[in-house]
DNA sequence: CGGTTCCTTGAGGATGATCAACGAGGGTGG
DNA sequence: CCACCCTCGTTGATCATCCTCAAGGAACCG
């Protein structure tokens, strides 16, 4: 949880419901809002020339997201739409900033929230940049799965959305997957990964 | 200018000077340390599995690096070195945090200085990925200007140098600007080139 | 000058993209 | 309950792009 809902409401923060599918903010538009989700599903992404997608996260309930653009008077680098209907709690940038002001320990727990992004992404860019397709897929696992567990656990995306995370097109995921489950890195069962 | 030197010296930091070509620190390394640059410059990189670099960024005087796993105890995702004989003042962890604690004008330059980071990495992300060589190379070149200028501007950079900041091989790089100053994108003057 | 670093060009090859077609599963409405 | 549709997964064949390898030239510096 980012920021705390009894504090945004008291800055008049406003609730909105995205249907399944809507735009919250497009690519080079000025970043005049602060989102926290409140429950669904946000994806943030860009489309290249040929029309392919690169998708730069999911953020989920309690996170907030396009924050980095409030903080320096930049445009958003990419789209966010809604990935489920999904409800999004909204604050002006200028109340936002003045949480933040106000507030010692939350601008903190920002800071931190902005060296994880930036550690992710850095990971992201060297683990996708330079690498061949099963590499990029395997780091894009293990990304994904938090814990260091031994054991094997779902991984809840489609062919096409690691696809889409790794820059690989369908066709390739596929085939690579196919590989990595010969070498018994990972398990596919009834067409689901589990790594 | 990030921390003010005075402030770095009243808190026992210590200046080191790198050789060109001296690793200030590997990927994978516990952070303890924030460095900031007093002259020279300093690559961040990583190297693949086949040798091939890809270029993180490079920083100037002035400038820190290497900030974020300080704030979330991850480590160093890249490696980085002087790449001229180079002065770094440098702190330790604990004592750059009380610093950000007692500073909350240092704490908001931070929150500023790894928002810039995350969108210019999310720029760099979806310039490279899915993107022809053109692409990449114009995006790069746009990037490394900071200015809107209309007239040309020298690029800084060797052909490889640029190659490793976009993920292409030299021979791709030398190409790709060849059919770029055919288009009258760039020019190139002498071996040099100018966007 | 001699050496080093950087740039350039050509030929050939490998990898991942593209295109086309089909299969499997899950949900919905008649 | 079955038929249909829609999304997702799969496979094979072909293609284009960028990488690789090899060789040599140009610029720069002590």
């Amino acid at each position: 949880m980012q920021i705390d809902l009894e504090l945004l409401y008291k800055w008049d923060a406003i609730v909105k419901v995205y249907k399944k599918g809507e735009i919250v903010f497009s690519e080079d538009m000025k970043a005049n809002f602060y989102f926290q989700i409140m429950d669904g599903c946000v994806k943030m992404f860009n489309i290249n020339d040929t029309g392919k997608e690169f998708t730069q996260g999911y953020f989920f309930n309690g996170q907030s997201f396009g924050e980095p653009p409030l903080f320096i008077d930049e445009k958003y680098p990419a789209t966010a739409i809604a990935y489920l209907d999904t409800t999004i709690i909204k604050l002006s940038k200028e109340k936002f900033l003045k949480i933040l002001d106000e507030h010692p320990s939350i601008q903190k727990h920002f800071l931190n929230l902005l060296a994880r992004r930036i550690h992710s992404k850095a990971m992201t860019s060297k683990d996708i940049i330079n690498q061949n397709p099963s590499f990029r897929i395997l780091a894009f696992l293990k990304a994904h799965k938090k814990t260091d567990d031994a054991e094997r656990m779902l991984i809840p995306y489609t062919r096409q959305e690691i696809a889409n995370f790794t820059g690989l097109r369908v066709e390739t995921v596929i085939r690579a997957l196919t590989k990595l489950k010969a070498e018994k890195k990972i398990e596919i069962k009834n067409h689901k990964v589990y790594y």
